[in-house]
RNA sequence: UGCCCGAUGGUGUAACGGUAGCACAGCAGAUUCUGGAUCUGUUUGUCUAGGUUCAAAUCCUAGUCGGGCAACCA
């Protein structure tokens, strides 16, 4: 991270209840005062706006608190993962300005923990193989309104269940048939905790682990063992995995040798207007080709906005504005593009083009310098400035010229004057026309030091046609 | 129908029992050199009903509305 920690000069943000609840933390001394968050995206995708609120709140709390955040690549379903896919997330969030120093992970790097983890809780009668089938489960899972009842293979003995699930790993039995469970409660009113799968058998390739494995962990189960084995502190999510903090809970709590509690805080995610934000309407855009790929322009991802012009800064300020809150919003695009704006005002470089081109002729050329000085950067004087070509022959935005103006029109008519940027003043003098009556031109002169008719001036030059 | 979460102007948020504030958007002006910029001004709000209190956006109860949860996805 760029900075060191804010300390209390700093300029205050705003108190949202997340940062409420790590200061607190801190100042109780929770886990030794330390603060250690984590972004765990999935590497099934590109990242996009949404990612960036996440991405800065965990990275950003981290810093204010003087704690690390780690990046982990959340691969435990190698049917959706990537190598492309995670370069291309390091790539963007460290574009985005976020620094994880030493502190990369893998969850598929703790595969052999997280079965040690798993057999543990079977020795313990916390876990079970089921055999049931996937529409058997249906039934025996029950429904919100009604509770479930027990599996017939959940009272197995501890020696025929370690049995029975390293033979799951060993590959005796095929894709989707038997599968480890936690043993809770079936009559729980959340139906996370109705004896949630915590391992499945699925023979695919895993792009790092290849197939070294044909059973895998399941989020519910691997996401609270990750952050134990790291030492996350404060485990930042979204409002959907409301339900799942109980769940959350019991794996951490059948830990042992914990040094660290993590506590999992949810969030709402970031909403926009005119904006798809889900990755799997966004890989379908990909995949049928309807955009140019991930880093579309046009795309809401993090690449994509980059390749638009979007400087990292602007998206920054952007999810500091938005603040954190724990209710759903439909934040208005307007509020992004006014921090993209409020950036580039400081930063861009100024060029002026002319769209609907309409000829200007100079009747007094003879005058004319062949270059005028063009500040680079009204706001920036450091930018410098740059000669743009200057001569009798112009081009003029079509608007900016009316033969009959109508009140309050403050560019160029006949009789009128102008100010054009950098470049003194015209005044029109006449106006050439086609056959049919449409205006083709116009002839002014040239004055370097005049001043306009009212306030009134205008616009841009181009000597010469440029195509962009 | 069960459980969990939430509700402040058009939008995003602040106010932590004591004057409802800020930003975006909108509107109206200003501006002889960014006219999609800048500046000034301005409209609009505590879901409803009870209760506690000298005092409620804030605490309590009920209701209404919205979101989430019944993947061997994350």
């Amino acid at each position: 991270m760029s900075d060191s920690p804010n300390d209390s000069t700093a300029s205050p943000k705003p108190m949202h209840f997340i940062r409420e609840m790590i200061s607190e933390d801190v100042k109780a001394g929770k886990n030794g005062g330390k603060v250690v968050t984590r972004f765990p995206p999935e590497p099934n995708g590109y990242l996009h706006i949404g990612h960036a609120k996440a991405i800065c709140l965990d990275f950003g709390m981290a810093q204010e608190f003087g704690g690390i955040c780690h990046l982990r690549m959340d691969d435990t379903n190698p049917a959706k993962e990537s190598v492309e896919y995670v370069e291309n997330i390091k790539k963007d969030v460290r574009w985005l300005g976020w620094d994880w120093g030493e502190h990369f992970f893998y969850s598929s790097h703790y595969f052999e923990r997280m079965y040690e983890v798993a057999r543990d809780l079977i020795r313990k009668s916390n876990a079970y193989v089921c055999e049931l089938t996937q529409e058997e489960w249906k039934e025996y899972r029950g429904a919100p309104t009604r509770p479930g009842k027990e599996s017939p293979y959940r009272n197995r003995s501890v020696e025929e269940n370690l049995d029975l699930f390293a033979r799951m790993r060993a590959g005796e039995f095929p894709d989707g048939t038997l599968c480890l469970r936690a043993k809770i409660d079936m009559a729980s009113p959340n139906i996370h905790l109705r004896d949630p799968v915590l391992y499945r058998i699925m023979r695919e390739r895993h792009y790092l682990t290849g197939d070294d494995w044909c059973i895998y962990p399941m989020y519910d189960f691997a996401h609270p063992l990750e952050d134990a084995f790291e030492g996350i502190t404060h485990s930042l999510c979204t409002l959907e995995f409301e339900v799942h903090r109980p769940l959350y809970d019991w794996v951490v709590d059948h830990l042992e040798g914990l040094t660290t509690r993590p506590r999992q805080i949810e969030f709402a995610r970031l909403n926009l207007t005119y904006t798809v934000m889900s990755k799997r309407k966004l890989l379908e855009l990909v995949q049928k080709k309807l955009v140019n790929g991930w880093d579309d322009p046009r795309m809401p991802t993090i690449s994509g906005l980059r390749r638009r012009g979007v400087p990292p800064e602007a998206i920054r300020a952007f999810c500091e504005e938005i603040g954190i809150t724990k209710y759903e919003s439909l934040t208005d695009v307007a509020l992004l593009e006014y921090c993209i704006r409020q950036a580039l005002n400081k930063t861009a470089q100024r060029r002026m083009a002319v769209l609907q081109p309409l000829p200007v002729t100079i009747e007094n050329a003879g005058d004319l310098p062949t270059s005028v000085e063009a500040t680079n950067n009204p706001e920036d004087p450091s930018a410098g400035a740059r000669q743009i070509p200057f001569g009798a022959k112009l081009f003029i935005e079509r608007d900016d010229f009316m033969e009959v103006p109508p009140p309050k029109y403050f560019r160029l008519s006949p009789g009128k004057t102008v100010r054009i940027r950098y470049a003194g003043f015209l005044t029109c003098t006449g106006v050439e026309k086609n056959d049919d009556g449409t205006v083709s031109g116009i002839t002014c002169r040239w004055d370097p030091a005049g001043s306009a008719d009212q306030g009134q001036r205008h616009h841009s030059l181009g000597a010469r046609r440029l195509h962009a």
